[in-house]
DNA sequence: CCGGTTATACTCGTGGCACGAGCATAAGAC
DNA sequence: GTCTTATGCTCGTGCCACGAGTATAACCGG
């Protein structure tokens, strides 16, 4: 975003008017002037901010349904022609593409199933949607964002172990479009979601761990990932929490995700490793309530998840802790177990109040809304803004 | 920092001119014309913010040493009559206290020997240090900033092993003076200086891991540590890298802290745990070079800090990585081992540009550097520029 | 049904910042 | 001694948020 010539000020005037996209969309329907109470706004201020992005199709003005006294407000909403952000996801089996307005509401939601196992077709498939839906909306949309199960570095993805693609170049899918492509890993973007949406909502610093094949994760502060360097953080399948003696397909030792999915499990009840330990993980969980040995299995999983999160708090003191994917399901189908491995791994000062385990509220909508969150953020940038009133002189 | 008014805009308003004292912080001794290119101001702006914080007796300008052709420029530099942090460390046998400029330099450093072990008088000895710069520097101090080897839980200080100390009320040593106690962890605090101005300067993320007792360390994002809910993170050592049948004193099991300090050697060396881990590994390692078995135990150390640091390196993806206390004489009394250890717990992926690990380039004075570092944070922060300048009318 | 109460909206003058264009200035270079 | 280069200064402009004052639209109670 680094720009030749001084262009502060043209997007510093656009704080407070961010500000104001941004408390609408963590509060969908919220009037005008709660808005002004909650960003110390003065009326006259308010009245200005709301009256420009009126001007900019950016939000719509609507009486708002009067509650006791005093002058009605009125209620801020996404403007009909204002902009939109593409947000979709590629899963294992299929995927879904998303429009989503400024308050964060997915307004058109499309799914399918993917045209083959390799890259081109699945992509060209997605290129289309994506095209259908841009010939629809045209220039209101500003910004295309993608979750994958993958591994991203710079952007550009390294790895998806899920999908069976190494590096693929993802740029087709808005090359010639001018639009920014945003992409992030599910895991990531579903502990965004859930930051900002879901369970951990409010929570400054907030820990999602998601069991799919592996573990993946996210420690989100102050809404954002912290996701290092070129974005390729949030291995937390791959810190050695685990048997050392054990060799991981990543490359590492020890690493957390052989203990805590069907892998595991297969390896507990001495069958060979699965070829699809998502399948095979949700039979062993199906089966445990009256199979002993399986529910011995999943209860050993279930405290590697916990014990392996104790240390995750340990060393990064969440405000809460959201479970996503099997993650819940291993803690519902052994609590105690659960429980006694998070207490056990937690500091002695910790203990008095530890964080919370939530399951996540999004459920496996969590890395689209976590996307749609992404491209938000972009879309009500300052930049964003001053660049979006340039199109749209008042 | 909730206020009851609009003050959105007072505090707004030195927003650039935050910015240019965190430049001169970021680079001291910069002129002006540099300033302006880094910031992207223009020069009538340069002009006049210089000017406002000349007035405001916050900036000095003096005439640069001339460097070719154009125009000269001027240097700029703390005011003498400006603010002050006073920056204090207390560790295990003595404290130092120093007076810092805005320009991030130490004007005047004290140290000393603890009065005794106690709270108490440790505490009552450092006020009297702290008392003695605020009557010689009055109005110009406006804030302590503390740094000790304790974990802090939303400020208050919980627990100090190395010291001693259970909970312990700090408040005292600011108590009456109305000026902000800021307190953080020390290793947390050497790697803010380390990522603000060591080793780690200009990484967006980076990770600093310090042996002392145990193993303590932060997680640095855009020069900000990441210290979880109430700042009771980065407590590194308690994740479960180690063997889990090791019983950790802090309540967990299998402690990382457990298999990389003068314990982890003496268990490796048959000897009973030393009362004095620190010294006992100093003599380990000392010894090292002329005897076999130290050197095991020292590579064994090593190797457990190394793979530990690669899953750290894993889930986080730093930049870079910068090792205090005994971490850097750990992997220099067995480089090959260490080296093996971090490649070999890497995933694959990142083998091809691993994350640099470097010794810290602060040294001993790292933790006192980073209270210096956050307690102008605070002094140069829009909000207290806005109330600095209103006690300084123009 | 009518003034009182309450909450919010609108108006307008003010202060203040950063910009940009134009001009001024101090050094080295030829 | 002029030219070039880099920087500083001045001033008019645009724009934002504020705050005080005024206006408005609901409910409330007699």
């Amino acid at each position: 975003m680094a720009r030749d010539r001084p262009e502060r000020a043209r997007d510093a005037r656009w704080r407070a008017a961010a500000d104001v996209l941004a408390q609408v969309r963590r509060e969908p329907g919220i009037t005008r002037a709660s808005v002004a109470r909650r960003l110390n706004l003065s009326t006259g201020s308010t009245t200005e901010i709301t009256a420009r992005l009126r001007d900019l199709r950016l939000l719509t003005e609507t009486p708002a349904p009067v509650r006791g006294r005093g002058r009605p407000t009125t209620v801020l909403a996404p403007h009909p022609s204002g902009p939109l952000v593409l947000a979709a996801e590629l899963r294992q089996e299929d995927w879904r593409c998303a429009v989503a307005t400024l308050d964060g509401r997915v307004a058109h939601l499309q799914t399918g199933r993917h045209a083959g196992r390799e890259p081109g077709p699945v992509l060209a498939a997605l290129r289309q949607v994506l095209d259908r839906s841009w010939r629809r909306y045209g220039e209101r949309v500003r910004a295309v964002s993608l979750a994958v199960a993958a591994t991203f570095v710079d952007g550009d993805l390294v790895q998806a172990s899920s999908l069976g693609w190494g590096p693929v170049d993802l740029t087709g899918l808005s090359a010639g479009t001018g639009l920014p492509l945003l992409v992030g890993n599910d895991a990531t973007l579903a502990g965004v979601a859930e930051a900002r949406t879901g369970s951990a909502a409010g929570a400054a610093t907030a820990l999602h761990l998601l069991v799919e094949v592996g573990i993946g994760g996210a420690l989100i502060v102050g809404g954002h990932p912290v996701t290092g360097a070129g974005g390729a953080g949030g291995e937390y399948g791959h810190v050695p929490f685990g048997d050392r003696r054990l060799r991981c397909p990543c490359g590492a030792r020890g690493c957390w995700d052989l203990e805590v999915d069907g892998r595991a499990l297969a390896r507990h009840l001495g069958d060979p490793p699965p070829a699809d330990p998502h399948t095979y993980m949700r039979e062993v969980l199906d089966r445990a309530p009256r199979d002993a040995a399986a529910a011995r299995a999943v209860a050993t999983v279930a405290s590697a998840l916990a014990s392996g999160i104790a240390g995750l708090v340990n060393a990064h003191a969440p405000d809460v802790v959201t479970l996503g994917g099997f993650a819940g399901s291993l803690r519902a189908a052994a609590p105690a177990g659960f429980d006694e491995a998070y207490a056990g791994g937690l500091m002695t000062f910790r203990r008095a109040q530890p964080p919370p385990v939530l399951d996540a509220a999004h459920g496996d909508e969590g890395a689209l809304r976590g996307a749609v969150a992404v491209g938000l953020d972009h879309v009500t940038s300052e930049a964003a803004l001053a660049s979006w009133a340039e199109r749209h002189p008042r």
